[in-house]
DNA sequence: TTGTAGGCGTTATCAA
DNA sequence: TTGATAACGCCTACAA
């Protein structure tokens, strides 16, 4: 059964009446062949099925052309675009995808990476999870290349691509003071991720300073169901909320599906709402959700540009700012 | 800069004072090496960060235990969880899945397999286009193994996962007869993928046979915003529809949306809808769709379980039935 | 511009 | 159980 029986540069060679290297010089880019030989070796390229072995050519070249991407919950909104943006990007600079799915546990994420350097990825790209530094650390010694994104730690050598989440949640603050909301809140996650903490963290602090209270509560992943509990706890409290910040798009969804059937209030004339992420169903009627814009595109095209530059070896950090887009959970803007 | 360090298995033996083949027996499972012998290399592996390189193995086994995952807007709810599903299986026996973008034209697919190929990757998977049969000879004349997925053609050697949508869309009709709609409507994206057709189909068949007229509209891709053009478009006739059968979930998702919002309709007294897929969103309750669940984990199970067993050489079909999942989108039920 | 020779890191084979 | 040796398919000097 598996008798792959594939066709080898010198078989080419043989049918063009060449030499193994002419094969091998036709499929290199810039490689010095005359026209005639090109000419018959891709004739017989053509004609006998040929495709250069890319694991022989990576052998060689040190060069797999694979970049390992990390990422848990793959298939939640947010992330499934940035994989669609990351890969895109990746394969325009003629690399490919290497998708690993991660639990959350940061084990996984080391796993994942001993993966990736068994294939010897030019890069691994991690959207969830830390890694363990020996573990990073072991990568940049390889020469792999490291991106991380919204991770918000450091590692040696490797690239950092973070939101600017206080000052996003700086501004969430400021458009709820403007809309005139008196009692705020902050729904989070209890995952804990440091970008989802960095969000409260900064809400919190834009409040405190203002001498406003905020409401604190913490339940679950970040996803819609997780919305409709928090929003439940938080609307039958006595001092009734009228401006929930969400740590993400999903939970912003299950709390205002949650305000508006199950307690009938108004968005936003009883209560606003602000996300975080972008996803496209906020934009759905049901939702018009105002919410900070996760720069996906240009996330991935900071990240795939590294990794084809030849940057220092130091470690580099780029900030995001997200842009808030205004839609119709909150008055006024 | 480039130099990528890899330590060795010979590096790895020296230390240990063994043969590089004792080190390859050592990361073979099944290989026959002395509890010492292993546990030299391992503690020499372990010092030195030594992985074996899966590029030279594949070169070897001919077997690389990558696996070719070829899809198109790869950020819709339903492709990506079946891109989640899938990954995980996959990483399950061992393989990695290699995710290639495409478009909608049949050309990048084609290239998508080239590459699968150049890769020696252990099989594809198509979930999304169709390639031309020259391509796909070639892909299992070379060995790999073929899995479509809702593609609907028939491909020498391949493994096609289809779902029976005629006899799906047949029950659509049914489930809205009970709930005593009178004026029936199909919502169809306009590009024509073999299983929206069979949606379109199955259900306008069962119309006529039950001697019922049906008013189909088409309209651009199977996205939430297509729902919207459509549902005004059916909605803004002379005699309204009373149920719409909408090729998927994200249309479905539009014309609720555009029906309450816009037409100021109710879900379901006035209008019933009944969608295709099973995304997340429409079990928010903003929606609350009843829709046909395409198995995902199944499907995912079935296709990676053909790969890794030895499979018969002719092609094989696998027809799955989707069930109705009963919300209230639908009177009655 | 072309061909020859050697090596990339691994595994399979075979003899010890 | 172990070690030497020959592939695997390719690329890169080097010499012609």
């Amino acid at each position: 059964m598996n008798q792959k029986i594939f066709v080898s540069a010198k078989e080419v060679a043989d049918r063009a009446g060449v030499s193994r290297s002419a094969v091998s010089r036709t499929f290199t880019p810039g490689a010095s062949v005359s026209e005639e030989t090109r000419r018959r070796v891709m004739e017989a390229a053509e004609a006998l099925g040929y495709h250069v072995n890319h694991l022989a050519r990576g052998l060689m070249r040190n060069e797999s052309g694979l970049v390992c991407l990390i990422v848990s919950e793959m298939d939640t909104p947010y992330r499934s675009s940035l994989i669609r943006a990351i890969s895109h990007q990746l394969q325009a600079v003629s690399k490919i995808a290497m998708l690993i799915n991660t639990d959350r546990s940061d084990k996984s994420v080391d796993d994942a990476l001993r993966l990736a350097i068994s294939y010897r990825a030019d890069a691994s790209i991690i959207l969830s999870g830390m890694p363990d530094k020996s573990i990073t650390d072991l990568c940049v010694k390889s020469g792999q290349r490291l991106v991380l994104i919204n991770r918000d730690e450091e590692r040696e050598g490797a690239l950092m691509i973070n939101l600017n989440d206080r000052e996003a949640a700086h501004r969430a603050f400021i458009a709820f003071q403007r809309a005139g909301c008196r009692r705020l809140a902050f729904a989070n996650s209890d995952v804990g991720t440091p970008s989802l903490k960095a969000r409260e963290e900064g809400f919190v602090a834009a409040a405190i300073e203002a001498g406003v209270e905020v409401i604190v509560e913490r339940f679950g992943p970040t996803r819609y169901q997780s919305g409709v509990i928090l929003a439940q706890r938080l609307l039958t409290r006595e001092a009734r909320p009228d401006a929930i910040f969400c740590a993400n798009d999903l939970l912003a969804c299950g709390v205002m599906d949650t305000a508006r059937h199950q307690f009938k209030l108004t968005v936003p004339d009883d209560i606003c709402v602000i996300g975080f992420d972008y996803i496209e169903q906020c934009s759905w009627s049901s939702y018009d959700l105002t919410t900070f814009a996760q720069p996906v595109d240009q996330i991935a095209k900071e990240a795939v540009s590294w990794l084809t530059h030849p940057a220092k070896t130091d470690s580099i950090a780029s900030q995001i700012s997200p842009e808030l887009v205004w839609r119709g959970s909150v008055r006024g803007g």
